[in-house]
DNA sequence: TGTACATCAGTGAACGCGCGTTCACTGATGTAC
DNA sequence: TGTACATCAGTGAACGCGCGTTCACTGATGTAC
């Protein structure tokens, strides 16, 4: 009210939104070498050289910083898979491998931040709040679109998918991509995950296997998957 | 040594057995209805009528009940596993069908114990010791078996995976199916744990969609995999 | 350029809490003769 | 069948710890005139 006209932020924000900044990434260091429940406000102040309290003026609390931080993973993401989709590939196949690549290697280079995006970091968190649920829809949106863009209309949809995948579709106003490949994109996404949880888990390095040519085999089951009417028992790539 | 000659265990024995399940069986409530990292040992004992120091009688530790409640989880998956595959079943494929529904339903019925399995319940927990491993392997082999006995060995495998699957079962005895085989079960195995562990977080529901179908689709794509050398083009069902 | 004032980052003490674990103990239960 | 003894389940007090959060405060920093 008093201090309406303002040419931008002044020096004290510019200061406030940095600490908020080194605040997240100290957690965020927290997270990466303690467990996945390993935050604490108490520990974050004192590894900033502050006392807990402190910590009050820049978040409302320890949920409202971990919720934070989840929405940020989430946007990094996003943004590692946009860019990968956006660098110059020969063909619709090489680029949606270039995306599957980047989302093996965020959560690889990121695990900790990947656990908080897939399990609910605190009692009566609320994952599909539209804050979270809108950035998390923007990663889903990379992989459609490169996906739709190598696609024949009519492929196989799992039986009884396609009506819930339209459904779903025209909820988020999403009309140019073919439920076919919608549905598909999603199973690919789930694939993904799994083969994701494993590998961060240490699931296949116990068992002595190298998971890096399974995501490759994904992209192929994909296009399989697409291709399979309109190619029949044609090789779809070379 | 004093005691060497025993008919079977005494009524002392039989007591402690019984109060360990029920200690057991009480923190699996408390994980099932707090967070994942909701297990107080004060708490079990509370819940039992008994004081935290108690439970000392029992196990050596929170470490310890912890470790054991995961080993118990992996034996009930792998029982639930066995027993689809058991069923007797009009081909291999309604086996397989069987058992992946037996997976997804043990997860959906006790998504607790699920998540026990593939995250780390506690710092310094080593997933990977021998007790576990083969518990685990247990869930493994059911997959293996049904797996196998739908096959054509000469299948398509996913490039660089061949040697290393062949490594891992020559490590660990099983010669008597083939790689194609295990390759392809392994990464059906990924893909349900993907599809299953989006299920139990919710979101699938969040999205309004009834993976169901999705789950059915993975073994259609299993078999198509399977079978596309032998039968180009051709649907391999119906 | 200088002064008066408002803002607000950070402190330190305190609250209440629950945790895992240890220890010395008491009292009931089963066992051996 | 009865008695003496060993076993051992469970208690209650205590240890040391760290947590999230509140509160009244002090002192520095930016702002307005």
């Amino acid at each position: 009210m008093t201090t309406e006209s303002r040419t931008g932020p002044g020096p004290r924000d510019r200061f406030r939104a940095q600490v908020r900044e080194e605040v997240k990434a100290a957690a965020l260091r927290q997270l990466a070498d303690g467990g996945p429940e390993a935050l604490s406000l108490n520990a974050v102040a004192r590894q900033l050289g502050m006392t807990g309290p402190a910590l009050y003026r820049y978040f409302a609390g320890r949920d409202t910083l971990l919720t934070e931080l989840v929405a940020d993973a989430y946007d990094t993401l996003a943004g590692a898979l946009a860019h990968a989709a956006g660098i110059p590939a020969p063909d619709g196949t090489a680029r949606l491998t270039a995306v599957v690549r980047a989302y093996r290697d965020w959560a690889r280079s990121e695990p900790h931040r990947y656990r908080l995006l897939f399990r609910a970091p605190f009692k009566g968190y609320d994952a599909h709040s539209a804050r979270l649920v809108e950035a998390a829809q923007r990663s889903m949106n990379v992989v459609l679109n490169v996906a739709s863009a190598l696609v024949t209309p009519d492929a196989a949809v799992p039986e009884g998918a396609r009506s819930q995948v339209e459904e779903w579709m025209r909820r988020r106003g999403i009309d140019d991509v073919p439920p076919a490949v919608a549905s598909r994109a999603m199973m690919l996404w789930a694939h993904l995950h799994g083969l994701v949880s494993l590998e961060i888990e240490d699931n296949f390095a116990s068992m002595g296997i190298d998971p890096g040519p399974l995501y490759e085999a994904e992209v192929g089951e994909f296009t399989r998957g697409l291709r399979i009417r309109t190619h029949p028992g044609g090789d779809p790539h070379t």
